[in-house]
RNA sequence: UCCGGUAUAGCUCAGUUGGUUAGAGCAGCGGACUGUUAAUCCGCGUGUCCCAAGUUCGAGUCUUGGUACCGGAGCCA
């Protein structure tokens, strides 16, 4: 007897299959039993006759719990009844493990108390769902970069000194020296731009930020493409084709988990290009209209942004930023010293920034002075100094944090159910 | 770090102006039911009322301190 993965229960009508899985909920009516088997892939109905079985089998059938694990044959039929349209008549069933008073019931919890079950949360419909578009946008940005001739070179997540700023650095004690785990690949990523020409790196970044909101994780994962001869404008062209990509696969791949999460696939067919491209400066003349208190030169908060974003149904390029509020390796524009070539990408629907990127500022004694500004030392750059000494070119580069387009793509409220497991400021466990 | 809120059964919550024996639903257990969709119906049990101190004849309820968590701000992807 074939044994068979519920998400291919279609190709099996009338064959008789075996089913391994877990108990997602089981109801019983005298001599017929209704029992919702999920084995990862899919959930199924499963029809339990007591007259088919004997009373021992049924009885037994009766002391099932949620998420025992069990091994199942029977005929697989259509009926509509059923959730999916198909469902198995049981001939026979094997118990691997009878589960007891699994936490995690078919009723409300509070978010705590979830958190401290993710292990087990996961098995949930609706988390689930969540992981699996995960999954998908992940395959796709992936997709996006191989097809499109990048090369994935893998960045360190130790690394002895910042990009940008040092009170957000996790330090840990490397063999009695002191190192910091990685807020970003991008660094690495430019030498790497330079051997590869085009170049990416996925992975995750650590922020000890005490960022308590929606929006943070303390490890995150982030994808980071870098370009050589690659200027401001062509970047955002690659970012936003990124976008434009990553939603169209999961429209047309993750219809069934869209669904369960009841997300408003209408807002995410708006997405396609081009996005809407506004200055920093335009930026803060709609704010002002707006009736926010904000002068040029002040960076935008999250109610900024979300007034910027609730403007379009689409992603929104802000480019042009201040200098003074920005990374000391974004180019200046050399058509006004005030301002650098960076963009930040706000998603739409209040999700904020999801993709921040520059051109690279490519002049060593302008590199210098900003590292001096920082506060960095030079010391710790030197390497990447000598990438502007052998062959510089402009180049150019973003990053993308994965959990913010998980989140807006999916329309949760929080970050926090978008990671299999999360790390935030107050939580390191499960 | 700052501002606001919450903490009562395994879980989600209710609990009046402080009043003597602290409740409900779900989960669990027992029973009825051959088409259920969070099945339904009947029966059964469940407490460090977050911790500490205080006010009071009396505190789940009021006060102070602490802890944990939630929401928001700042910082950022």
């Amino acid at each position: 007897m074939k044994f068979v993965n519920v998400n291919d229960i279609d190709s099996y009508k009338d064959k008789k299959v075996t089913i391994k899985g877990w108990v997602y909920n089981s109801r019983s009516s005298g001599k017929i039993g209704f029992l919702m088997l999920r084995d990862g892939f899919g959930i199924i109905q499963c029809i339990v006759e007591k007259n088919k079985l004997g009373d021992e089998s049924f009885s037994l059938f009766k002391t099932l719990t949620q998420e025992s694990s069990i091994k199942v044959k029977g005929l697989v039929v259509k009926n509509e009844r059923a959730l999916g349209g198909f469902e198995i008549l049981v001939d026979s069933f094997e118990i691997y493990q009878l589960s007891k008073d699994y936490p995690i019931t078919p009723k409300e919890h509070g978010i705590d108390y979830l958190m401290n079950n993710r292990h087990l949360w996961l098995r949930s419909k609706k988390q689930h769902a969540i992981l699996k578009i995960r999954h998908r946008i992940i395959k796709s940005v992936r997709d996006f970069f191989d097809n499109n001739n990048f090369t994935l070179v893998d960045t360190p997540i130790f690394t002895p000194n910042a990009a940008e700023g040092t009170s957000t650095l996790f330090e840990t004690d490397y063999f009695d020296e002191k190192a910091y785990l990685c807020q970003t690949g991008q660094l690495y990523g430019e030498a790497s731009a330079l051997a590869f020409g085009r170049h990416y790196n996925f992975g995750p970044c650590f922020r000890a930020e005490k960022s308590k909101t929606r929006r943070h994780l303390t490890e995150f994962w982030m994808v980071e493409p870098e370009i050589a001869f690659c200027d401001i404008n062509e970047n955002m062209k690659w970012a936003e084709n990124l976008l434009v990509y990553i939603v169209n696969e999961v429209l047309i791949n993750n219809r069934d988990e869209l669904k369960i999460i009841e997300r408003d696939i209408s807002k995410l067919q708006e997405i396609n290009g081009p996005f809407p491209r506004l200055s920093y400066t335009e930026c803060i003349e709609l704010l002002k209209k707006g009736n926010y208190d904000i002068k040029w030169g002040d960076d935008f908060g999250s109610p900024e942004e979300t007034y910027i974003s609730s403007k379009y149904k689409k992603p929104v390029i802000v480019y042009g930023f201040p200098s003074k509020i920005k990374a000391f390796y974004m180019k200046r524009d050399p058509e006004n010293e005030k301002v650098v070539l960076g963009m930040d990408i706000l998603a739409p629907e209040g999700y904020g920034e999801i993709i921040g990127g520059s051109e690279r500022e490519v002049d060593i004694s302008v590199l210098l002075d900003r590292i001096k500004e920082e506060g960095l030392s030079r010391k710790d750059y030197e390497w990447f100094l000598d990438l502007r000494k052998y062959g510089s070119v402009p180049h150019s580069g973003f990053g993308m944090g994965i959990e913010r387009v998980v989140a807006w793509i999916c329309g949760l409220s929080h970050i926090r159910e978008t990671i299999p497991f999360a790390r935030t400021m107050t939580r390191l466990n499960p």
